[in-house]
DNA sequence: CGACACGTTGATTACGTTCAAAGAGTGTGG
DNA sequence: CCACACTCTTTGAACGTAATCAACGTGTCG
């Protein structure tokens, strides 16, 4: 678990019994926007997908959580946005007063959440240059390179890149609809650039002209 | 300043001794992106913007800064986005070994921070919303009043609300073209919704019809 | 006054969306 | 076991909107 990774082993059997599991099956909600925010969780396996609704139905996914990624970093007295488990998860939860508690006592783990938050903030201005400014060339490229470096940043290679989530959850996030998203990756398909076995899988048959494709937008 | 809101009287003292000041005339670069982040700064008057670029140009503000707000919240090492002045600013600046220090010594001041960049990130997954699946009148009805809400807070009015960037600044932070900015701005002029006495000045004359232009994406 | 930056407006184009249909994969029930 | 329903993805055709290209207007400063 990431948030430990700065804490003494006294430190972190603390931190255990404090906690408590969670399962969730594929689409379960952990959270919903404007839920009071009571407990917070770290992503032990699995995805998640982090989303913001407008009334009438759109929606915009701001982020894919995987394993050693904490939920919660962002959201005060309520939860800003909805988590749903993108395929089965396992999570290891809290409850804010506990959590609370222990960043008042090891210091190590306020700093570690402190600059989780900081990488997550600069992660979303990243996002915000590929939403507002890159083609959809550009975003699905860029979003390839994205999720194929946090594989290898997991110990899992960096050519097959497994993506868990459907079509229309990568159109949520790149601000594109799904018949683009597919257009897309046929096109980059035909370029040579990757191979798609299945459409959860996406080989990366040339790494450098991607790059490219993606503006140099590697994050 | 507001970070110091959180500091009794003898620690704000004790700050000022550490700090000092700096004017900025319009279009000057504060600090540049991938520039070593030696200061840290928190605005006292004027307006920053805040950008990251790509190799060809294209540019993507990601927020605008107003008096209270701090510099450097998400950055580490180096600063990930150029800081420019809107017009004429003033800001104290620290150097990051005495904020560090500060930070150590002051529990508050570092809460303080904490707070801030999660409101930050906050602020940064709203904007991704609005870069992602807002129309492009949505898209500047949502800035408008976003900008009267901030000038409220400021303890200004909410109505003429002064935008001291140019239609460039607006475009490239909403993801449009000038042209297109520009033709919204007219066109909420004719629907009635506003009035453009100078095109840096923006009275509201229907809060709630503009609201529901911008899709009930009041932050 | 002339040069320049900024903003607005108009005409045209092009790209991504929308609408529509078909194909592929999966699970359920007859 | 297969037929059927359902979801997800892909592909095609038509459309519409924002980008692009271009010109003009306005204000400011040397």
């Amino acid at each position: 678990m990431a948030v430990c990774s700065a804490l003494q082993d006294d430190e972190v059997s603390e931190l255990e019994r404090a906690m408590s599991f969670v399962r969730l099956g594929p689409n379960d909600a952990l959270v919903e926007e404007g839920e009071p925010r009571r407990r917070v969780y770290t992503l032990t396996s699995g995805m998640l997908r982090l989303s913001l609704a407008l009334p009438d139905g759109r929606r915009q996914i701001t982020g894919f959580l995987l394993p050693g990624d904490y939920l919660g970093l962002a959201d005060d007295e309520t939860y800003a946005q909805t988590a749903e488990a993108v395929m089965p998860s396992g999570l290891c939860s809290f409850s804010v007063r506990d959590m609370d508690r222990l960043v008042e006592r090891f210091p190590r783990l306020r700093d570690r959440l402190h600059l989780m938050t900081r990488a997550a903030l600069r992660q979303a201005r990243e996002t915000q240059m590929i939403l507002g400014r890159l083609t959809p060339s550009e975003k699905v490229a860029s979003f390839l390179l994205s999720m194929s470096a946090r594989a290898v940043a997991h110990g899992r290679p960096a050519s097959p890149v497994l993506l868990p989530m459907t079509r229309t959850d990568i159109a949520d996030y790149l601000g594109l609809t799904i018949e683009t998203v597919s257009r897309t990756f046929t096109k980059l398909k035909t370029q040579g650039l990757i191979r798609l076995p299945d459409p959860h899988s996406v080989e990366i048959l040339d790494r450098d002209r991607l790059a490219t494709v993606a503006g140099i937008t590697i994050n």
